[in-house]
DNA sequence: ACAAAAACCGATTGCCTGTCGGTTTTTAGT
DNA sequence: ACTAAAAACCGACAGGCAATCGGTTTTTGT
């Protein structure tokens, strides 16, 4: 599934803002970007029907909101990118990181080690 | 950059085999695809213009080999794909980790830490 | 029922991969 | 150096997807 410039400008703004109809998000984008309402419009249900977005019929309007939070799509975007070039039971980011861990800095390799651990003792927890 | 699927074919063969020129890789792969040698040619040429290729001529003809072995491009998928939804100062890597981490299993938890661990035992030996 | 608002449809553009035919350049052998 | 074959290069077209809207149909509130 490939994201364009707008699908994702959209996408940021639902993260960030209540649910919103068309006219709601192209006044934020649309309007700075200079697109119409119609494209903003296009845009919405592209992502809806990616399954990106959801929506309810709000009196006059459909009012969008994000489905998929910002964690999920970073998620399903890294499988979809690299699941033919991982092998069944392999992690992508387990191979990711073996080639880039040179260029992390000593901070982050501890940034890492916390997340591992707190995701550790999540499942300890549960 | 978005990769087709011949381009991947071709980066999965010469991951594994030893450089190549178009014929050999149109032997391999484009003879039971049905391609013709220029399609192989083409694509070749297209992932050298990527830089995920690197090419010598070899007498008569370029031979061409991995640039990126598929642990880098697979980081390098992973950076670009997620770059547009990691603030600036983050790391894609760590960022892509916290919002994965949960599909990973203890197993590849502990594989994530050893390596950790590698690369720290690295900075302090240098 | 009617006017306004919103949704929907269809067309166009631009970019990228796959696909090759055909032409030019390079190379090896004599 | 000449020539035939091999390889590289060029240009074109199809197919897919995002962006972009104009115009038409449907919905909705009064």
């Amino acid at each position: 599934m490939q994201l364009g410039e707008l699908e994702k400008q959209v996408l940021h703004y639902l993260w960030n803002a209540a649910e919103s109809d068309a006219k709601q998000v192209h006044a934020v984008l649309g309007q700075s970007r200079g697109n119409s309402l119609n494209t903003i419009q296009s845009t919405l249900d592209r992502l809806f029907k990616k399954g990106l977005l959801g929506r309810t019929k709000q009196g006059h309007a459909y009012c969008y909101s994000a489905k998929v939070d910002r964690e999920a799509l970073i998620a399903k975007l890294i499988t979809n990118v690299t699941s033919d070039f991982v092998a069944d039971g392999e992690h992508s980011l387990i191979a990711a990181f073996s080639s880039a861990s040179v260029n992390l800095n000593d901070a982050q390799l501890d940034q890492l080690q916390t997340l591992i651990e707190a995701q550790r003792k999540l499942r300890r927890g549960s």
